[in-house]
DNA sequence: TGGACTCAGATTGTTAACAATCTGAATATC
DNA sequence: GATATTCAGATTGTTAACAATCTGAGTCCA
């Protein structure tokens, strides 16, 4: 029970209207058996549960959803849409795997989506970009310096990124930005992995909100892009031990 | 036999290397079965020959394509995934429709990505970046006034977005702006099916070039915006009379 | 020792039958 | 006459068996 007198700020009110993951509700009755199973598996593979490169086996699926191999096909396909898995022609599908360059690249591409975002809702001088963005660098910096927190931040900035997303009215531009974000989720979470790095990257947000604030659109685009970069890189790096070849 | 002295200019040189339809070539033996099917019934999406909204019926396919209806469903789902179609649940698949909001939209992210394009490009100081739009406004003023000109010169706009995306070296930002561009190119001959808005849109495409070669970016970006915009608009009134209600 | 070849097991691709659901026309009801 | 109901036909969803393909361990040969 919250109190009445009790403000809610901009980013909680607006966080209980919105599906951030592209795939519904698992549970959701109205959906297809294949969507529901497209929403458990994609929830697995977020939680690294099955890890990147993964192959997963239309059998073994069949089974564990007691259903047969055409439903877990059409999953899979759904989870290929969605950029989550990989589907290679006769030989099976495996959990989706960015490489630097590829993680580069949406990265780009996030950077820019959220540039036309933020152009837009300036030069239309939305009423709840200021007090969205204030009410979600807060709640960064909370989360910046927890222990472990690395999940959590980076859910809240892919959270934030879609309710910004969600005030220019274009849906199909935020459907575009939450799907690519579901890709590189795995990997800001690992970018954003020590406290250091999230204090650095709320340092980011709190300094591109300030710039909004100035009216200098300019700034907050180039350190969004500045920090949309760096933790992609960082991420990169923490992906390098992976890689065979240069053991001690 | 072209002689050699014939000079090729930048669009010729690189349109032959760039495959322009998501889907690919629809005779290549490398491809799935299904991949085959997909791009045989985008083909004909695309050039109306099944108009948007019309029901696509499994079984009818199946007996066309001498297959039976699981390679028709995979089909049907990676032109879902291409944007070229719609599957409801329980009823069946039909051919994509955008509602006047849903181009827009569309549009809007178009011109967004290509502004990413163009202001990596510039920032770079790209090479061919001005040979290619030289080369492409040319055609395109030629293509401009010939009598029922609009598919061609809708698909040779098509094709100088894509190259210009190409030119980036990010092939995730190029797909995506093939993806986009794919759904609204039937959209877009609409547009410029009178000669009229051929010249008008070739205009803003000359412009766009001479902004850009006294180096002003913005003025670029800014008459990209209005020429997709335009056409886009121009679209929706064309598509207007289909709609019932009012009637003389 | 290195590399090509073979083949059995496992896995994906396809089929045809069956089950569940939807559509629309004919009918019933107010 | 307008709205609700019923029901048969058509269509999509699912299944299990069969076909085609791939994988990798073992073998053969230079």
């Amino acid at each position: 029970m919250r109190p009445s007198d009790t403000p809610i700020d901009t980013f909680t009110a607006l966080e209980g209207a919105v599906a951030f993951r592209l795939f519904a509700d698992k549970t959701d009755p109205t959906l297809t058996v294949p969507e529901q199973i497209a929403a458990r598996i994609g929830e697995r593979i977020l939680d690294d549960r099955m890890p990147s490169g993964s192959r997963i086996g239309e059998q073994e699926l069949a089974d564990e959803f007691s259903v047969s191999r055409g439903p877990i096909r059409e999953a899979l396909r759904i989870l290929e849409r969605e950029g989550l898995v990989t589907i290679l022609a006769r030989r099976g599908a495996i959990v989706s795997e960015l490489s630097a360059a590829e993680l580069r690249e949406l990265q780009e591409i996030r950077a820019g989506l959220f540039e036309i975002v933020v152009r837009k809702l300036v030069a239309r001088s939305h009423p709840d970009l200021m007090g969205l963005l204030r009410a979600g660098t807060r709640r960064l910096m909370e989360q910046a310096g927890m222990p472990n927190g690395g999940d959590a931040y980076a859910e809240t900035t892919y959270r934030l990124l879609i309710l910004c997303a969600g005030l220019t009215g274009n849906q199909r531009l935020q459907r575009m930005l939450t799907a690519l974000s579901l890709q590189t989720l795995r990997y800001s979470k690992l970018g954003l992995a020590s406290a250091e790095r999230r204090q650095r990257s709320a340092q980011l947000w709190v300094q591109a909100t300030e710039a909004l604030e100035q009216g200098d659109v300019e700034r907050m685009v180039s350190l969004t892009r500045q920090r949309i970069e760096e933790s992609g890189e960082e991420a990169i790096r923490q992906l390098q031990p992976r890689t065979p070849g240069t053991a001690a």
